[in-house]
DNA sequence: ATGAAAGCGCTAACAT
DNA sequence: ATGTTAGCGCTTTCAT
């Protein structure tokens, strides 16, 4: 029962407890060069019994070195990044580096600013979602002499490694399923964010699919903020009333993919005859609803995994390595939404 | 154009490339002290220039001083922490502090590993979700001398502030307001989760407030992992087969709640007459169901707001404080699947 | 308004 | 296997 120390306890207080020079305590409490059973076990018992925490901001600054994963990413809000996320922890629980997560909100600037400050903790690495960055931005990676791994989209040019999947294929290839499947009259939902880029680029593949098929989009909708289950549901109806005769509907992700299909369902449409719906993530969230929908898998956690990998890599094994580029090729994942072409 | 460098920039490259002294670029970077307009152009060219990133480490252990509030939340995966992560960021947006997460994966011994490596790098404050931690963790925040809020729930004793609702009588509340519509034959659904304190809560207060009715739990069931959507719906669908009489069924997170909601609607029940719902939370995620789920507001971003401003007051106006308890109460958001008291 | 010196708590490098 | 010394890059404090 002694009083909470004012000051914080440093080696030296273990030092004096135990009776060991600072510089064995140091090596007791990271496991490094050879030090005696006994005197170890002297070290840890005095470190415990006063309560010492190391303080890594010295350690970090004598070494040089701090086992920091700086992760930018534009939200937390969708479950796309969280899974994200979860990738790269499964890779760096195995080892000493611990991420560090910064939110940009989709907006340049606040990336920016977000990496600067992040850099200036000195991080053993870099992963960021995206190829598009400010100028300064793309300096500052450039410059910082550590990993850099962009990540979910490889329609780009990296400024170090890359893990992704080409978003413009991805829409290309919906939209190939799509034509071939028979369907004429073609509408998009998406979000009305001209920067989120990798949205964008399926959009441009998308279609680019339809155009070779010799169609155009019927119409389409965008949305910003809200719930995206009742977007779906509301933009989904604008839609077949603006333009009845529509027949399928791509979302731009399975949230409001999922809004318009319990709206369809509701209104008793015939799915996938009469429309036809498919989204974009395969977000596993959704199972559960009454009827799947046909979407195509973001490869998350993979990415996550990846980049992580070639971080871990890179700073752990000092491989040399630099300019890793990973693309990952995502699949349809058909859940009965979309009908199959017709017999030739 | 020129070749990134191989030895990271320090103040003395600016000082050197703006000749003036270290301490004036220090003082010019962090806007501090008096400095002459001219200098300061001088130098804040001259940093610009060099792409110099200032060192935190460094600064820190000089300083003594480290704008960095540590967050330890369960997971990430079902939106209520993320939610309440807004809320923190919304308050320190506005601050020098900066948030950074750990997740403890529901477990206490993981939980105190993050805090530990948390705590090493002297952090200005410590947010953590619930009042239950293991005996070092509690030694470890009792006596690290910076601002420490437990969140979420507030049955119990804090080591320092906390900020929460009462999910004891949350349970109780819903509990009572089911009672009062007159349901008879209720069920509970929830996650298998012995550590999961604040549900385990919610549970107790909810059977208390039914055994005052005169009523016991009817049936129940409990699952782990799995999309949330489609296990409400399974467990639902085994609930009532095996006790057909069920009149009410009580979720512990709207994610299953809607699961079993989209049950019953396909199933054609009459809701909330044959059959009533409830869920806990307040997803606003799932508007846009058909059918509104009954549940109750935990007041997620809220609580992260006054969490973070009870740090911000006491790390930034030096504000003396310690010990603040903010009681948040919660109330339920009738949604159509909870039916009217009968008529006296 | 600016500068010089000291040192934050730790670890690398070099003894012993 | 253990100890000693010299910084890491900044900020504090005290001068000027």
């Amino acid at each position: 029962m002694s009083k909470p120390p004012r000051r914080p306890l440093t080696l030296r207080d273990v030092s004096e407890a135990s009776g060991v020079s600072e510089m064995t305590v140091s090596r007791v409490l990271r496991n490094r060069g050879d030090v005696s059973d006994k005197t170890r076990t002297r070290v840890l018992e005095a470190a415990k019994m006063l309560g010492y925490v190391p303080n890594k901001i010295a350690g970090g600054l004598a070494s040089q070195r701090v086992n920091l994963v700086a992760v930018i990413i534009p939200s937390m809000s969708n479950m796309v990044f969280p899974e994200v996320m979860m990738g790269i922890s499964e890779i760096l629980d195995d080892t000493e580096l611990q991420p560090v997560v910064g939110l940009s909100h989709y907006k340049p600037e606040r990336e920016e600013a977000v990496l600067y400050e992040m850099l200036s903790w000195r991080p053993s690495g870099v992963i960021l979602a995206g190829l598009e960055h400010t100028d300064a931005a793309r300096a500052m990676l450039a410059s910082a002499g550590i990993p850099i791994v962009e990540i979910m989209d490889t329609d780009g040019e990296p400024v170090d490694a890359m893990v992704g999947i080409s978003h413009r294929r991805a829409g290309r290839e919906m939209g190939e399923a799509i034509v071939k499947a028979g369907y004429k009259r073609i509408a998009f939902l998406g979000t009305k964010m001209p920067l989120d880029h990798r949205a964008r680029k399926r959009f441009e593949g998308f279609t680019q699919a339809l155009a070779k098929g010799g169609l155009e989009i019927a119409d389409s909708e965008f949305y910003a903020g809200g719930s995206a289950l009742m977007k779906g549901r509301e933009m989904t109806e604008a839609v077949l009333e603006r333009t009845p005769d529509i027949d399928f509907i791509y979302y731009s992700n399975d949230m409001i993919g999922a809004g318009g299909l319990l709206y369809c369902l509701e209104k008793q449409l015939d799915i996938p005859g009469e429309i036809g719906l498919a989204g974009f993530n395969g977000v596993s969230l959704l199972e559960g609803l009454p009827k799947h929908l046909t979407t195509m898998d973001a490869c998350r956690s993979e990415i996550g995994r990846k980049a992580a990998e070639i971080i871990a890599a890179r700073t752990l094994k000092g491989a040399e390595g630099g300019g890793e580029v990973v693309t990952l090729v995502p699949e349809i994942i058909y859940g009965g939404t979309l009908r199959n072409p017709p017999e030739e």
